[in-house]
Order: structure tokens, then sequence, then C-alpha cells
DNA sequence: TTTAATGCAAATACTTTGCAGGAAA
DNA sequence: TTTCCTGCAAAGTATTTGCATTAAA
């Protein structure tokens, strides 16, 4: 497993914390950057086990990026516009960790995520 | 635009009410069902376009269809052997019913899934 | 006959993997 | 040298579409 190219967070970052591999690759290409996709998903790919961004999908079902604090938190989304709140969850860890020892199982996580029309959509 | 095979939806709901549209596909064959994959999925785009299914997507990105008005549970499922258990989540579903209200979403949606090791594994 | 449903095969899009060449330590 | 990084090309997966065949009305 390789290490993360530096340029791919950077490339994110200017990008506004959230965007898709492609968009990434495509950015950095216009930005006169040599890379190849293969390396922009591999160090996606690294920033994801290393907590430095999460990864949501898109109505399509492409992966989009982005950047987080390190503490555990869900997400609202909008359906149309895409703008995401993170969200407090402490209802949620306790709720899976009662159903998980109802059920006897260990070393549990969970995902969750609301999503609907904001606002100004 | 073709009409829905009423066999697809049927076998959702047979399936539990949630299921993505291999599956379902799957899920015809072995009851020796002779239907294409593409039936399956343009059935699946009727249905939704009438509100009979709506659709979420898995982390992998896969679409993940589901009865709408169908009282929604959540999955508990194994990492190890993927065995799953069917459960309430009268907690979930208010928590994620303040936070959208408390942010201003409306129709809104979520996903909530636990993991972990059974105690089989 | 006229229309709608079906399904194979090809096309598309996103993502992952095999492998060989190159950079770095 | 030895190890890690890179990227092309190929493979893999989910989904959609073109088109000819078949069933239904």
């Amino acid at each position: 497993m390789s290490r993360s190219n530096p340029k791919v967070l950077s490339t994110l970052e200017r990008a506004g914390g959230f965007a898709s591999a492609q968009e990434i690759y495509k950015l950095m290409q216009r930005n006169g950057q040599r890379i190849g996709l293969t390396t922009v998903y591999r160090s996606l790919q690294s920033l994801l086990k290393e907590n430095i961004v999460d990864v949501l999908r898109r109505d399509d079902g492409e992966a989009i990026y982005r950047l987080c604090g390190d503490s555990h938190h869900h997400h609202l989304v909008c359906k149309n516009c895409g703008s995401t709140v993170e969200i407090e969850g402490a209802a949620i860890e306790k709720w899976a960790k009662s159903v998980a020892a109802e059920h006897g199982f260990r070393d549990i996580g969970h995902t969750a995520e609301v999503f609907g029309t904001c606002s100004n959509c």
C-alpha cells in the first residue's frame, strides 16, 4: 500500500474540501500536474485509512471525498445541492452498542447518514 | 420506457423490501424465473418513477431499492461470516427527525447499519 | 397489425489490480 | 541494492442503451 501523494490532498483542499476522484484528477491535469488516475485513487484510499478524509456517495453512486475533522460524526446531506452538515450522533453510538450487545456482536462499528432537502432547495 | 415486471416487485417484497438489482436478479434466477438483468433494471426504474420504491446507496456505491411506506429496519451485519440480523431502530428514527428539523431539512430519509463480529465467529 | 416487453451484447462510467519502470533511501 | 512510488493497461463491477425478437392487444 502506497503513501498518499501530498498534491492530491492539497488539490482536495483547493477544491473546497469536497470532490470526487475523477474531479481531483481533472483539476490536477488542468493545473499541469503530471499524475495518473491510479495514484489519485490510491492516495484517497490512504487518506481514508488515516481518517484525513471521509467518503460519501453522489446520487449516481460516484464517491465523493471530503476533508474531515478526526472526531467521529455523521452527515446530514442535501439530496438536491449536495451540501452537508456534520452532525453529532451520541444517540446512534448508544443505539449501536446496545443492539450489538443484545445479539452478542463484538468489535462493532456503524454507519449512519441522514439525507433530505435543505432549506435553500 | 417499459412497464414494471410484477415479479420484480414481488421478489423485492420477498427479499424483505430491501435489495439491490443484482440481488433481485440472482434471487429470481435461483427461483427458476427466466428474466434478464436488463428487465430487472428497467422494472426498478419504473417502480422508482411511480414512487413504489426508493433508492439508497450501499457503502460500495451499489444502489439498493426499498419499498416505500415499508416500515423500514436496519441491519446488524457480521464482518466475518456476513450473517445479518434485522434490527429495530426507533431511536434512529427519532434522531434523524430531530437533527433534520434542527437544520431545516425536509423530506428526510436515512441509512444506518451496524457491523461487527457475531458470537459464532 | 400495431404496440409494448424482453434480453443479449455492446457501451459507459467508476474503481481496482497486475506489472514493469523509475525514484528514493 | 532494496524498497517504495507511479502509471499504463487490463480487469472488474454496476448500470444503461441499441437493436432485433417475441408476446400481447
